[in-house]
DNA sequence: AGGTTGACTGGGG
DNA sequence: TCCCCAGCCAACC
């Protein structure tokens, strides 16, 4: 827990946080996206572990289930609740494999639809 | 202003 | 494929 006491500092909306969060807010049901992925489509591709800190802070009503790591793995049990995570993203859709990692193969968001009143200003 | 932290990543063994 | 290590970066204290 973390939110008992008010601390939050709404910055300005341009922060890599803010960023991070109006990004993650688009990735569409029964896809989901990796850190880097998400660092790196704000022009910051090392800055991987950062997102994974915004997604802790993150507030409850955004997608951050389908936030997960490159190799396809899910987070810590211990941040959802055990087997949370992949209840929620099975329930939209997503398939695993074997090995209980998501098939990014047929997941992965390609970034696209992410016409935002003017989110990010990177290369695409 | 500096040291520590972490829901990461890629490379090497 | 798994485990370990070094590099990364913004926020925290």
């Amino acid at each position: 827990m973390n939110h008992s006491s008010g601390r939050h500092k709404q910055k300005a909306e341009g922060d890599f946080f803010s960023r991070v969060y109006r990004l993650v807010a688009c990735i569409p049901s029964g896809q989901v996206a990796t850190y880097g992925q998400i660092a790196a489509m704000l022009g910051n591709p090392g800055a991987a572990r950062t997102v994974g800190w915004a997604m802790q802070a993150a507030s409850e009503g955004l997608p951050c289930h389908r936030v997960v790591s490159a190799s396809g793995a899910l987070s810590p049990p211990e941040v959802f609740g055990p087997g949370v995570q992949r209840e929620r993203l099975e329930h939209e859709g997503v398939s695993f494999l074997p090995n209980g990692r998501i098939d990014l193969k047929h997941h992965l968001w390609s970034g696209e639809g992410v016409n935002l009143e003017g989110e990010v200003s990177g290369p695409w």
